[in-house]
DNA sequence: CAGAATCCATTCGGATACTG
DNA sequence: CAGTATCCGAATGGATTCTG
């Protein structure tokens, strides 16, 4: 346990950086901190309205099992929306949600730079 | 918004876009997706050197176990430094390197809009 | 086509205890 | 102080199979 002596309720000072809540974070953060959620949402946004098997060619690797979880955690997130049409063959779109499409803005830049690094190219 | 191609090719034809490239990138994403990476590397970042008991502090919850774990890896991707001076009581400072600070600038954006989401107040 | 359901190997991360 | 070492339960992600 921390021990937090009661004589001071804030935060202790760390070195007065304006580091005002690097709090738990628990909710976005530790969804996209799962396989390939980052990547997904930004593929998304690269495509548009996308369909599960395009999303799927974009990784190549990933397993049907992984992909649809992540696509249903963003979806609960509330990062992407769903939408199915009844035909035959059927089809499914996903899409940014406003939020998602905020969230993507910001994820951009990383990736991007993140290819680099790797040496994608 | 980000770019504006003067000889752009012609309309963002998706399927065959330059996004083509998001490939593995199996590198530094996967390492980012490691519970508290992101987190430890922007702190680290705000408080400039910061010694491993500061960092702990940050977080509050973490156990020394992991996060002594996601230093390493950090400081093996080429992220952070890591600079011992052999003192009595010993002491350890943490530095961005400038791979780390270009990915903290991308990752600051990010964490302070997950913050707002999360509702941290 | 777009998954849902299962099963399972692997990994991760937390707790605990112990050093230089 | 700043970790490392170890153990172990929990969670994750992959393969496979099946379905509307």
């Amino acid at each position: 346990m921390a021990e937090t002596p009661d004589t001071s309720p804030d935060a202790p000072d760390v070195q007065n950086a304006e580091i005002d809540c690097y709090c738990p974070l628990g909710g976005v953060m530790d969804l996209l901190s799962r396989q390939y959620a980052m990547q997904v949402t930004c593929v998304v946004g690269a495509i548009g309205p996308a369909r599960y098997g395009e999303i799927e060619e974009t990784f190549g690797e990933v397993s049907s099992s992984t992909l649809s979880t992540r696509l249903d955690n963003l979806v609960e997130a509330g990062l992407l929306s769903r939408e199915q049409y009844n035909e035959i063959p059927p089809r499914v779109e996903y899409e940014l949600t406003e939020t998602g499409e905020e969230l993507r803005e910001r994820l951009d830049p990383l990736l991007e730079w993140a290819e680099e690094q790797d040496d994608c190219d």
